[in-house]
DNA sequence: TTGTATGCGTTATCAG
DNA sequence: CTGATAACGCATACAA
């Protein structure tokens, strides 16, 4: 027997000279035609058989195999975590919208905080990308920004909202500065007393632009600070730790929530326990997610200027990979604070 | 000058040749060791070298020439929809933690359903995966399994939820009982007037297993069905439409809603207007979010089963991965009747 | 304008 | 147990 016992790999599926070989063409004149380039020139009859082959066989380019010799796969990541958040989706939406038309595939990767990062990266760089936009992965930032120099020196990367690495792009938002506003605005209502709601699973208990920018407006006032501290952020938690304040009659004139979902949930909740709020408590929320407008008491939020966010993030990454050599483009946006009636004037 | 103008390509990072060069050791070798398959015998020392060489230089495997050879990935492609959706997110915690130890990476893409599919399709699939997991993705699986057998005939995938085409794997949920059952617990509390919430937006007004089982249960009873439509689920556009029929005094005896943020904010809405939840008006949701238990009047609900829906599909992916010829599996489970404070008996 | 030939960084086969 | 070496599917420099 005199078989040689092929070694048969690839998937199956038509390659590129499938395609010449129907369209009775080289492989070279394939690729000119399927990879979109404008510089190059094929004859219009050549450019009609290749396109009809390919349509035929129902062709499309092997990723893996054009990343390889191009170094460009037309995917971007967008690394970020995905645990549930209203404003992460609002984000989300933003960019899909941005990117609706534009000739990228994006690769969401959640990004677990909690998670060795290390460990966290390799999973996640395993997808072939061209670029990186992660958003509000604190942690994760710097120590990107720390193992990138070992696992990754190369890769456009661009880090996007409250918390971001000199050595790389960012856009930025400075929620220090609008924490200050709120905390202005706050003392302006005439209000003293004002509590820091956030969750104690958090690292956001005692640190950030936020809880910094609060500690430090109530010191500079002459207050003492004063965390309301909640396991989560679910309903139930909230209820519970804000009923005991109402039955304690310890409430604070204002709460600065860590954000808009805390903020809508206290708000709901005082106003189950009877609590006026607007007037007998302020309510102070970040992000600007929706609800905030129509809740049935609208909330005082500092808003992420996300559209922008993502916006200029695009923009920043697509300078690095076109121009992978240049100097990181970095910006920092400042959040804008909306007044509504859940810190009305007393 | 006698600059032979050398083309260079690569992406500049380490290759598995530079850390064979470092550890004095065949490209080969560096391979089984890195490949992390079990079945090849390698000298312990030559492994700690390898892996010493390797730690040194952040070599990291290149994912795109690994794919070419091997045809695997170790990427597993999560299809649906990102648009905001809270019960999308607790499925994709689910996933999450289900998939935290596995040692793949997983590349979420947002499917779009108002786009045009085959474009969609096309995106999605540049990046490089070993099979597919879609998640509610009602009208894209019909589109997937016609386009499928020519844009990849032999990629594992499995639909998941409550859209499932019969040619491929799926976990499917049957709504339909789900809605039955709904229905008939509504009735037996002697609510006849039912009405049915739902947005324009979406095919979902007159369509799907939810109207269909909300159409037959009215019509078997003799009872007229009658659909109130809102744009959006935005608190607003909810807020309007139940304003007008509270002021008209047309309100149904109990409100079906398409899922579970509907009938939360339409709970709230007509709490807002004095209307008593739960005795004037009944409501009931769809998916057993988290927060239909912590609300003011905790929401009665169609519960879906995410946990097993995820560890099924992720099953099944698994058999087509590894044997792709095996025939399809597929499920379905029933979703779970969950009677809380917002159905009570009048 | 098109074809030929080379190499991208791996894995897997086969011979040492 | 280890080292050559042939694919994998494609883009591109270069020749025609």
């Amino acid at each position: 027997m005199y078989s040689t016992r092929v070694h048969h790999r690839g998937t199956g599926r038509p390659t590129r000279d499938d395609v010449a070989r129907a369209a009775q063409i080289s492989g070279a004149t394939v690729s000119r035609v399927l990879s979109g380039r404008t510089d190059v020139t094929v004859l219009p009859e050549t450019r009609a058989k290749v396109l009809e082959a390919a349509r035929a066989l129902g062709y499309m380019p092997n990723t893996a195999a054009r990343a390889l010799t191009s170094g460009r796969t037309g995917i971007i990541g967008l690394w970020m975590s995905l645990a549930y958040s209203r404003y992460r989706g609002q984000v989300l939406d933003s960019m899909r919208t941005l990117l609706q038309g534009v000739e990228v595939t994006t690769s969401v990767t959640d990004i677990d905080e909690e998670y060795h990062f290390a460990h966290t990266f390799e999973r996640a760089l395993r997808v072939p990308i061209d670029g990186i936009i992660a958003f509000d992965t604190s942690a994760s930032v710097d120590a990107f920004a720390r193992e990138s120099d070992i696992l990754a020196p190369s890769v456009p990367f661009v880090s996007m909202g409250a918390y971001w690495s000199s050595k790389k792009s960012y856009v930025g938002v400075d929620l220090r500065k609008g924490t200050d506003e709120a905390m202005a605005h706050l003392f302006s209502t005439g209000r003293k007393k004002i509590a820091y709601l956030a969750p104690t699973s958090s690292d956001l208990l005692d640190s950030g632009p936020r809880f910094e920018g609060y500690d430090y407006a109530m010191k500079s006032e002459g207050q003492t600070p004063r965390i309301i501290r909640v396991e989560t952020f679910a309903y139930k938690q909230i209820k519970e730790v804000l009923g005991d304040l109402v039955q304690a009659k310890s409430l604070p004139e204002a709460i600065l929530c860590l954000n808009d979902e805390a903020a809508l949930a206290a708000s709901q909740v005082l106003q189950g326990f009877g609590v006026k709020v607007g007037s007998d408590v302020a309510i102070v929320g970040f992000d600007g997610i929706e609800e905030t407008e129509y809740a049935p008491v609208p909330i005082t939020t500092v808003c992420q200027p996300y559209e922008e966010m993502c916006k200029l993030a695009w923009d920043f990454l697509q300078s690095q990979i076109t121009e992978p050599s240049a100097v990181p483009k970095q910006q920092v946006l400042v959040p804008r604070l909306i007044i509504r009636e859940s810190s009305g004037t007393v």
